[in-house]
DNA sequence: TCGCTTGGAGATCCACAAGC
DNA sequence: GCTTGTGGATCTCCAAGCGA
């Protein structure tokens, strides 16, 4: 009899599913901003209407919004993640300071376009405004930092803002929905992935009967388990890759499959610092976006693998493994001094032993053990015995 | 023509140095 | 001390160049 097929193998991810109950995920006293168009409009009209009349007393304008950039400014609680502070620091942009004078005015050209997107019911995606006017912005990257910097001064998600980030995210498995321009897509039968959609907030009629979600780190190893047959044979499961660093609208997509349908949630990252920081972003959020975590976080996300203690109990030969470099040693201090660590056990163990064996580990080493080795072994016996933390 | 390598662009994240 | 710019990390995709 296939393992999968015997109603044991699915007990691990209930008790999982049952460990998390829905009351202690979402505390009634944070309940999550529910912004109408008029709010929005307001808000940018009353900057713009600070702005004006800074200029007609006679000031130079200033701007301030929270600073992304600081730790100082990061709180934790275990059931949203990271967030920002009640009295955060904050960053002034002023137009008299040569430095800031050209950030400034790119805030203000963003807000303008934002303002005209929300009014006529339009979006547009970061690169779209780019190039509406690539002269005056220079470069890609000025247009997202304002952006950012717009989204987190007026405590307004992007998507509200009617400005949307290019999806890199894809999608296999058990799940099927009706994106916002009403096109009806299965992710059933794909053969590479289904894209996340750009506008994840217009996703309509979700539909799941998945068990589990698996959380892939790399493309590469997303596309080894689609072409093994993994989402074929496991039918319950949803698998996801955002191809490294989560993008927002992956990350927007599996909060919104927790929300609504609490499905346990499993990290398969590298055993190395990059890995666990991603498997980070995904289950408390990043920094400077922690002002969104309570739309982008899924504290509930599990370390499945590859977890430095897997380096013993599957047999890899270390000397296969690549070693630890100064930079990796200068990232994992910085991971144990980050806020969250006391509430997730065992990572500190981990890291530890990563350390302690001055070797990390890629998904793509079990491939020397065996070719199908991650998908006909590593994950289903992972699945059926819990090796997650 | 095909396959491989390389470099640039684009998405995310972070830390640190320099300048005001 | 604050703000900005630079550089480095993860990944993919695409085009160009090169050799078989």
């Amino acid at each position: 009899m296939d393992p999968i097929a015997r109603p044991e193998f699915w007990s691990c991810l209930d008790k999982l599913y049952h460990s998390f109950p829905i009351e202690n995920d979402k505390p009634a006293n944070i309940p999550k901003r529910i912004l109408s168009k008029a709010d929005v409009l307001q808000k940018i009209q009353t900057v713009m209407n600070d702005v004006m009349g800074q200029m007609s007393s006679g000031e130079s304008p200033t701007m301030k919004h929270i600073n992304r950039s600081t730790w100082e400014n990061i709180s934790f609680k275990e059931n949203i993640g990271l967030q920002m502070v009640n009295d955060p620091k904050m960053t002034t942009v002023r137009y008299e300071s040569p430095q800031s004078t050209k950030k400034f005015a790119l805030m203000i050209k963003v807000m303008s376009i934002m303002f005209t997107l929300v009014q006529t019911d339009k979006y547009c995606t970061k690169r779209d405004l780019f190039y509406q006017d690539p002269t005056f912005f220079g470069n890609q990257m000025a247009v997202d930092e304002a952006v950012d910097n717009i989204s987190c001064m007026l405590q307004i998600p992007r998507w509200h803002l009617h400005v949307l980030g290019t999806s890199k995210g894809l999608l296999a498995g058990d799940l099927s929905f009706q994106d916002a321009d009403g096109n009806f897509t299965s992710c059933n039968s794909t053969k590479n992935g289904v894209m996340v959609p750009s506008h994840v907030m217009g996703i309509s009629f979700l539909q799941t009967n998945a068990k589990f979600v698996l959380i892939i780190e790399k493309d590469a190893t997303f596309q080894k388990l689609l072409d093994d047959g993994f989402h074929l044979k496991f039918k319950q499961c949803i698998l996801v890759t955002a191809k490294g660093f989560p993008d927002m609208n992956t990350r927007l997509l599996l909060k919104l499959l927790w929300d609504k349908f609490h499905i346990p949630m499993l990290a398969l990252v590298d055993a190395d610092p990059h890995g666990i920081e991603i498997m980070l972003i995904y289950k408390y959020g990043s920094k400077a976006l922690a002002f969104e975590s309570e739309y982008l976080a899924v504290p509930s996300v599990r370390w499945l693998g590859i977890l430095p203690t897997d380096i013993k109990r599957f047999g890899i030969d270390v000397d296969k493994c690549i070693s630890i470099t100064s930079g990796d040693k200068n990232k994992i201090s910085d991971l144990l001094s980050r806020p969250f660590l006391s509430s997730f056990p065992g990572l500190e163990k981990e890291i530890k032993l990563m350390l302690e064996l001055k070797v990390k580990a890629e998904i793509q080493i079990l491939d020397s053990l065996s070719p199908m080795f991650l998908s006909s072994v590593y994950l289903p016996g992972k699945l059926q015995y819990g090796g997650w933390i």
